[in-house]
DNA sequence: CCTTAAGCGAGACGGTACGTCAGGTCTTGGC
DNA sequence: GCCAAGACCTGACGTACCGTCTCGCTTAAGG
């Protein structure tokens, strides 16, 4: 018996992988991912529906990767060091409430929580390769603040960033309260004194 | 032109109610949210389709009713409250983790989530219906924490919440981490030197 | 296991049905039928692919449906007897011949006789629906001539059929000759003076 | 702008082509010429599609192609000339019903009418060089015969072979009757009285 | 003898059609 | 008048092949 026989990505053509990613960012932004079929990315990609079942087990995968594709620019990515933490995180804090208030990321970040919560391997390649660089450099300015005496010595880094960050995506997610630059400074204000030296 | 007409409410067959609701739950339980249809679970309930068109409108409004049925039997719930607010929290932070790790509930809850983040008045009712009846529970509890002195008084109780159950959730839904009994202890211990009066 | 189940006939609607059956017409009149598919077949009827399948096995049934819909309406036909076996028969010959030479039989029937040649199914209702009638009118003819004496009593009325008509088929299905009128006169002179009494 | 560019026929590649006929013949032995592909008969063969592409037009010709390989060592055949006409013709007729018989030149020969129906321009092939010689030599036969005044000396021994052979091919085209050695007696039976001398 | 252009295998590509599944609407007959 | 049943049109699924198009690689001819 002979496996599904895997394509030679060597051949792959970076023309359609590009204009098929393109293709999945703007359907997304425009009918919501539910409404997005694989049909609609490859007719408006001008590419065979094949070359996508070829090179994606799934339209999550597409639709992940093309979410991928665009945040590989800002990488290397590293937070403001100012020396003050409180002031730093606000700063952060506020720009990400900005961001979720910016109607254009609405659809593709509903989107990729959708599929990661359903779909194991996603949610995988989403903290490795999303969230991941991200974490690492709000850890990178945490451990700076540790050194300063700002943030307990031995806090649990990842917890800091869930207690940062879980309420705010929550509460976007849900739409169970309103974002404000109060409630960034809220956050950033009851997390420092939970972890404070 | 006549509207689409309402069908009357009185005349509701409870028995297909009934039926609908327990297969959809069934459904969802074996394959997952995505997989369900409305034809599945409509052949399941030995039901016809209009008949679910008739009194729902979408898969997630049924599934949804479902959820809702389920819980409805533990209606007017309270936590325990022996006076001391850290062990009370632990022992239910503990019981919500046990809870996530049984597969049975799995798809359910996964279901609910993929459904709340893309549909703004399901979301609306989830937060009515289920998660406020018990977040006021909970804040009922933190009350008498306040009155007690163990938690600011001035402390927004919402907040408080969010801070104790969201990196829980965001944990389990992302798989991000591994849910202990441990996490659960530190979750309420960081909730609690934050909220400190 | 349950079978494919089938569908309840009496809900068929008429009106697809007939639709189906002109489109498909039409289509292999236009272009033959290699190139016709079930696609454009259900698109010209304006009915749902799901339509086709739920009532017709395959391309060649449908098409096969069409023809049959078509002479359906030329039942219990029956051939010229004047009495003078030769002329009658010369008659209908050069009327066969005329209709080979028309284009617009050219499609449908060279679409019949290859569905028919790789389908036993199909080859078996054509002989039952199609051919079996008319052979049988023509063979009350030539029993007719029997009892006139112009035909030998004991003749085997299937082998003069063949002797009759398969050249002049084959002729045309090879295009391996010119059909006259002559042609056909021919095959008449030779078919009587083979099983002349 | 530039025509297709025709190979040449020097460099060409006699494994291949070996292989690609080889690889259709069977093909249509196993599936029916209905169910055989280019890709298919590519794969069976070990040789990219562009190597069928280059050297036939179209599937039917590499089919036909792969039957004239055949029967081209069966070239300058002749038939038996005992100096009796009838029992000659009933061995060689005997002799065509016996084949029709074997269940391997089923598929084959039903392809290749298939073929011919649909396409003038392969029957004009055939009719030049895979039914043309074998006419020859039955009319050879038959020019014996008209010699020894056994046939009428002004017969068309065209429309002879025809009345011969053509209800015994539609017979076994349309499975509409049994293929014994009484008929092909009886075919010629009738033959030779519809034109003896 | 060595280049060089052709044929070659492989297989990705943009497409069309396949046969299936489900969506949501509509109709029929039974209760 | 709701209900079970299920046919209908629609649209997407994932697959199979179409015929065209590169890729490197042999391989035979002609300079």
């Amino acid at each position: 018996m002979s496996q599904p026989r895997k394509p030679n990505p060597a051949r792959r053509s970076e023309r359609s992988r590009q204009a098929v990613l393109d293709a999945a960012r703007d359907l997304v932004s425009e009918l919501g991912y539910a409404k997005v079929s694989i049909e609609a990315i490859a007719a408006r990609a001008g590419v065979g529906k094949q070359t996508i079942y070829r090179w994606w087990p799934s339209k999550g995968a597409v639709i992940f990767d093309s979410f991928l594709a665009l945040s590989e620019s800002e990488e290397g990515m590293s937070l403001p060091d100012t020396g003050d933490l409180e002031a730093d995180l606000k700063i952060v804090m506020r720009a990400t409430v900005a961001e979720f208030a910016d109607p254009a990321f609405e659809a593709p970040i509903r989107a990729l929580n959708t599929e990661i919560i359903g779909d194991p391997a996603l949610a995988a390649q989403y903290r490795e390769k999303l969230a991941g660089p991200v974490d690492e450099a709000k850890k990178e300015r945490l451990r700076s603040a540790q050194r300063a005496g700002q943030l307990a010595a031995d806090a649990d880094l990842d917890l800091v960033l869930e207690v940062l960050y879980a309420p705010l995506y929550q509460r976007w997610l849900h739409r169970s309260g309103p974002l404000t630059p109060q409630y960034a400074d809220a956050l950033v204000e009851i997390t420092l004194r939970a972890f404070a030296p």
